[in-house]
DNA sequence: ACGGTAGGTCTACGTTGTAAACTTGTCAAC
DNA sequence: GTTGACAAGTTTACAACGTAGACCTACCGT
């Protein structure tokens, strides 16, 4: 795996290093992506890093800045405000989709990355469209996000094994667990073993999951006009 | 702090081991879970452990489940799927929220831990009541038990910090962030810059998730139907 | 030409999880 | 009672991690 830019220039930069970092954490998981790691992949002493990060937790959040800033905010439109935050809200997850394992590292930065807080004032804006009071959006607005980006990092068949011998055999476990238990006890659990452990359709797990929280939202405002 | 156990007693046990280590964390933060911490705790060396836990994520593992097993299932009543249904959520978030820092463990556990189990199951068959396939009953379930989890984990003022100071200033910090954006760019986030960086009241903040959780199930359920 | 500084290197330290070989306390069976 | 085996705790050791601090060095504005 070369590094993502030309590997003759031997000037790093941030940007750069938090593309490779997230291709370290995509491909092998959160764990596998060390200062040595990144710093071996850019032919670079491990301490070079810290030229452009304070430490590591600056590196991680420059992935995660890195990935929200894949976001795709779509324009305004005239449609209805929960159509428009419906589009707002699948943009958010088409960003973070490509990146199960790192997806996580976005919780905490939506509030200081300038493509989350774009992300978080079009939300806002289009709750108070809604009828949600300023402080109402910011809740409401908050545990969206955070539902939607654990949608992402809990995605069923997003195990941090790497090679494809060592994800078989993690799912294989898991479809042994489950069919493991007892169908008197657990009968339902047992009957939908095969959707709890890989939905059918990755599509339509990320469809439900916008669904239930768009029509949270919408139920939650008629409750509090009530 | 003394072992939650008799310190005389030599003897150790998983799930004493498991109850104080889940004090530690709750105290000082994942983080701050370490194997020797835990030994020196019990006066044992840090291969001690090993005898009961085969490793590291296998203890941690045993603090998931540790937490799981104190959800209070509300006995079925005469109410509405619904309503039970709520109810069921509430015990769940009531079990975690003791535990913001540790609350994550439950993520991986719920479908293996027996009181996981039971929740789940629970769930499904509430979810069945109400009118969804056992795949999508499945897949709901799944995730506003995620959501709940993620609500715990993501309470504002959870922060790693443990003594006030640090806190206070991590607060601070998140404060000024906020307040150094323009108003005029983000006049929503500004405004609500306090209820972002901490709910007027957890109470609240915690009836808020759930409804959203139960607002949105009952929507999608309208819209399979229709 | 030259001094400062940004960027990369080297060495070193403390902490972490844990493998492997050992001791020891306890209890069942003869 | 002696013994032998097994479970539980100890000792030592190692590799990998994040990172502090001192160093070198190439470049660039004056």
């Amino acid at each position: 795996m070369p590094p993502t830019s030309s590997p003759t220039t031997k000037r790093l930069d941030p940007h750069t290093l938090a593309t490779s970092a997230l291709e370290i954490a995509d491909a092998e998981g959160l764990d596998a992506l060390t200062i040595r790691r990144l710093a071996q992949l850019h032919d670079v002493t491990p301490m070079a890093l810290y030229r452009h990060f304070s430490d590591k937790d600056d590196l991680l959040a420059a992935v995660g800045d890195r990935i929200l800033a894949d976001i795709a905010l779509p324009e305004p439109t005239d449609e209805p405000w929960d159509v428009q935050l419906r589009a707002v809200l699948a943009a958010l997850v088409k960003a973070l989709r490509p990146h199960p394992k790192a997806a996580g590292l976005t919780l905490y930065r939506i509030l200081v990355s300038p493509d989350g807080l774009a992300l978080a004032e079009r939300t806002m804006e289009l709750l108070v469209e809604g009828g949600f009071s300023t402080d109402n959006a910011a809740e409401v607005g908050r545990q969206s996000v955070c539902s939607l980006i654990t949608l992402v990092t809990a995605e069923p068949g997003a195990t941090e094994d790497t090679d494809p011998v060592a994800r078989e055999d993690g799912l294989r476990a898991k479809r042994a667990s489950l069919a493991a238990l007892s169908p008197h006890r657990y009968p339902l659990i047992t009957a939908a073993a095969d959707t709890l452990i890989c939905p059918a359709s990755h599509d339509l797990y990320y469809r439900l999951g916008i669904d239930l929280v768009v029509a949270g939202i919408r139920g939650v405002r008629a409750g509090l006009q009530a």
